[in-house]
DNA sequence: CGGGACACGTGAGCC
DNA sequence: TGGCTCACGTGTCCC
């Protein structure tokens, strides 16, 4: 390419400025010229190519650059700059990337199935200010149901949810508590309930929610 | 290439087997089996060249394609084959492979975050055989303490723990609590609480965890 | 030296 | 047509 440049540059310059121009025919003149720019127009051309290249190359590089920077997993450069970065080759860091990307996809999708389905957008959720009782199949567990309240807070609150739980002979294997604000936001993963008996225990609950069933009275041990 | 490897075969032959040996004086036969070779070194070597760069080329273009199956973010295949694949180029696989990962790790480390620290590893965890209890402030967010409490699971725990944290004017902003084979395991986020009465906290728990302060007695309202 | 990794310029194909 | 991307073979540097 130097070489191709360079004598673009020179070679240009001599013809157009060195020659006497008025004692050159007009027609030898322009086919001279059209000549000479049928190669100059490839020669530019070829510059723009190498140069429109060049700059891909720096932008997929550029990428491999940051790309580098948020894995965690090369060398990085040192307190003193005149180390060489030592960094792992493209292909180990696709292969890197891919490796990270996946854990990463695992792990989020991990962590939302433990959430019951829920996105990771509502993962800290506040009760709602009106009262809610939702029940809901967790589809990637076998008999295991979701039931999620909002209401109002009372002392006797989780003792008649419990109660109401007992009464449909099932387990909460996990529960998720939130009180603020004198409002109570629960949710409860429960085992061992059958299709038959999620409404019964939704109309359980619906009572324990507004009117519990019995109030604790504390005696002093 | 074609060319070269074919002049290297046709060639090669030509010298070695096509010249009447015997006539061929020694040196000379040497001496120009010598030139040939250094050329055909280059050739040679040439070759390898070229193919080992194409190895790398395939190796990385294939990080590119499988990068590509695991982004959601590119024309896939559709069901007819004879459609070509519009795939987007190799800048911008790797821009939106960027950006996809940092959207991955924002997704762990919120819900990390919000599991105050907690890693992936032990998202679900049962209570312990052994009591434990441990408070740790969250150090992504100021003024948030985590307490982490396992013990023999009874009637008035949850009180005896409401207790303790209402005697220290703390605030639970959030719980997670696991009853499971007559042990309990239980998590509470608790705010408003300076570091001089963390120990206190603790102390109220630990009395809290084994042997309540009170007991419930229920009496139909 | 040989093998690996990269940048380069160029030919080819595709809107 | 020109602007873009890709594959290719090669020059070069570094173990």
């Amino acid at each position: 390419m130097q070489h191709l440049q360079s004598y673009y540059n020179s070679e240009a310059k001599m013809i157009r400025g060195g020659f006497p121009r008025p004692f050159i025919s007009r027609t030898y003149q322009t086919s001279f010229l059209k000549q000479r720019s049928k190669t100059e127009i490839k020669v530019v051309a070829a510059k723009k190519h190498s140069e429109a290249e060049k700059r891909r190359r720096m932008r997929i590089n550029g990428q491999y650059e940051t790309l580098r920077t948020i894995l965690p997993n090369l060398i990085k450069h040192g307190e003193i700059d005149f180390v060489m970065n030592h960094q792992k080759d493209k292909a180990s860091v696709l292969a890197e990337t891919i490796k990270q990307v996946k854990e990463l996809k695992k792990k989020v999708s991990e962590v939302e199935q433990d959430r019951c389905g829920s996105s990771s957008k509502d993962v800290v959720k506040f009760p709602s200010g009106a009262d809610r009782l939702r029940l809901e199949k967790c589809n990637n567990e076998e008999d295991l149901v979701k039931a999620t309240l909002s209401c109002e807070d009372s002392l006797g609150l989780m003792s008649a949810i419990s109660r109401a739980m007992g009464s449909v002979k099932t387990k909460v294997v996990k529960a998720e508590i939130v009180s603020v604000g004198g409002r109570n936001r629960s949710v409860f993963w429960v085992q061992g309930l059958g299709n038959d008996r999620m409404g019964m225990l939704k109309s359980s609950l619906k009572i324990a929610m507004h009117k519990p069933a019995f109030k604790m009275r504390r005696s002093t041990h």
